[in-house]
Order: C-alpha cells, then structure tokens, then sequence
DNA sequence: ATATCAGATTAGATTCATTCTAAATTATTC
DNA sequence: GAATAATTTAGAATGAATCTAATCTGATAT
C-alpha cells in the first residue's frame, strides 16, 4: 500500500488524511513488529517532533474503529498495533515476548455446540513457545 | 480444586498459602469470567476489607509465575487473568467485550516453513464474533 | 483570495492500571 | 518462644492512556 493508497483507505472511511495520521499509518504498514503506541509515538515524532503523543493515541483509536488498524492481543501493561493487510496469526515468544507474524492458514472451527448461538467471525491463532532468537540451538520438536 | 488441592499446588511451587493468596486462588477458580485485577481486588476486598491493593498484584504476579494462573491475552487497558485448570481457548464478542471459554480442541500445526525454527509449546485459538447476548436472534451461520 | 466551519492537533493535566517502598505482620522452622 | 524469611500493608510513584481547552488546519463556499 503506497501513499495514494493509504489516503484513499483513510478518506474512504471519512478520516482526513493529515500528515500525523499519514505518518502513524505508514509507520505500522512498514513495521513488521508490533509497535506499542509509544514506540510509534516515537517513531512518528522524530520525523516530525511537533507531533503529539496525545494526537498519536488519538489517530491510532480513530485507524482501529476505522478497521484500518487493529490492536494485536498480547499480554502486558501496553497494547500493541497492527496495520490490517493480509491476515496473519502471532507468535508470541515465552520469554522475550517478542510478537512475530505468522502465515494465515485457516483453523477447522470448533463443534456447534461449544460455540453455542454466538456468532463467528475470526478464528485467530496464537502461537507461543521460543522465538528463534530465544530457542536453543538444537531444539527437540 | 478444593482447598486442600489449592493449598498443596501452591506449596509444591514454593508459595506460602496465605489467606489472601487463597482467596485470589479462590476468586479466580469459581469464576468463568475472566476478571480484571481491580475485580479481583474487589472480591477478595469485599470478604476482607483489610486486604489491600498491591497484595492482590503481587499474588497474580507470582501465581502467573507460578504456573497456576494465566493472563488472557485480551486487547484493552487491563489484564484479565484465568486460573489455569482445563485448557480451553477464548471468545472475545466484538461488541461488548466479553471473554468466553470455549472448549479445547488441538489446531492442526501450521506449515514448518511458516514456524521455522521457532520452538511451539502451545496453540491457542481467539474466536471473535457476537456472544449469546450481543448476536441478533435469528443469526445466519 | 477570503471567510467559515468542522476535524484535528497540541501540551499539559488528569485518570486508570500497575508497581514500588519501607515498615509492620505473619507463617514456617527450629 | 525465637529467629528468619516471606508476605502484607497503605500510600507514593510510575507507566499507559485519556481529557481539556485553546489553537491550528484542511475543505468548502463565495
């Protein structure tokens, strides 16, 4: 997704396409990681250190009621972001905590009678157990 | 788990097994929801109204290290947490923000190329939708 | 080009969630 | 009962996120 692309996302769900936004948008879409929102604070102020951290935190909750961002459930005291492009499961690491992308697949959903009447929309999988930076040598699996 | 089994699964991980340590224990093994630690703070406060704050904290942090307690990776503020009994995977409703239980059933593994040497200890599922409450009466599946 | 309006930004204050601190308490062991 | 170490306490402190009122800025109309 280039620029024009990102604008018209932007204006298509009836949000301005302001340079903040712009840059909190084009910050994620770049960022394999899963930025909390102070590190795309940063990211986004030292292109332009006027930018807020109030207006950060606004943009991004404006980009995920816009479904044009969602937030990564992870465990932990900040939440995470996510630019939504292709779909993609996570990988969370046991010990470092490190947050990776992990191919789509589809997962066969559960019996009728555990969901019950609810009504479903997603299956997302997390993955946890040792990233490949935390994972010994030779791993047993 | 009665109070015997509590009592001896927190003294096999080397935790003393005080009144309020159980009573978090307690708290969170009778509830199917998955609450937040100010909820549980609230619960055990309302039984023992001297208890405090921090002590709720500092018991989910150590019951967290101690295996016997999960956070529930949720998205928002604060951590919800589970006591870990049976496996089970999670249902967030789009709407209000509920977690469920869902029963377990295993996920077929992805693709070795999608783990790559990352070393996989479990795989949960997040089904997101409507629950019972927030899904329209006559719901197409 | 100017005026108007509505959306957005700003900077610091405020709130919420969680952790820290030092003193006191309590459970365990001898 | 004494000693020791784990734990609790109550409020302070910190980190994350939101609020506020003033100001700015982009879009639209003239």
């Amino acid at each position: 997704m280039n620029a024009e692309e990102i604008r018209q996302s932007l204006e298509g769900r009836g949000l301005r396409c302001t340079p903040q936004r712009y840059a909190v948008m084009a910050f994620l879409m770049e960022s394999n990681r899963h930025p909390t929102a102070a590190e795309i604070f940063e990211g986004v102020n030292h292109m332009d250190p006027r930018s807020s951290r109030a207006t950060t935190y606004n943009n991004l909750r404006d980009l995920v009621q816009a479904g044009l961002v969602r937030e990564v459930a992870v465990e932990g005291r900040a939440a995470r972001f996510d630019a939504k492009g292709m779909r993609h499961h996570h990988f969370i690491c046991d010990r470092c905590g490190n947050v990776e992308d992990i191919e789509w697949y589809n997962v066969p959903r559960p019996a009728s009678k555990s969901i019950g009447k609810r009504v479903l929309r997603e299956c997302e999988v997390i993955f946890r157990g040792l990233c490949t930076k935390c994972a010994p040598r030779h791993a047993t699996r």
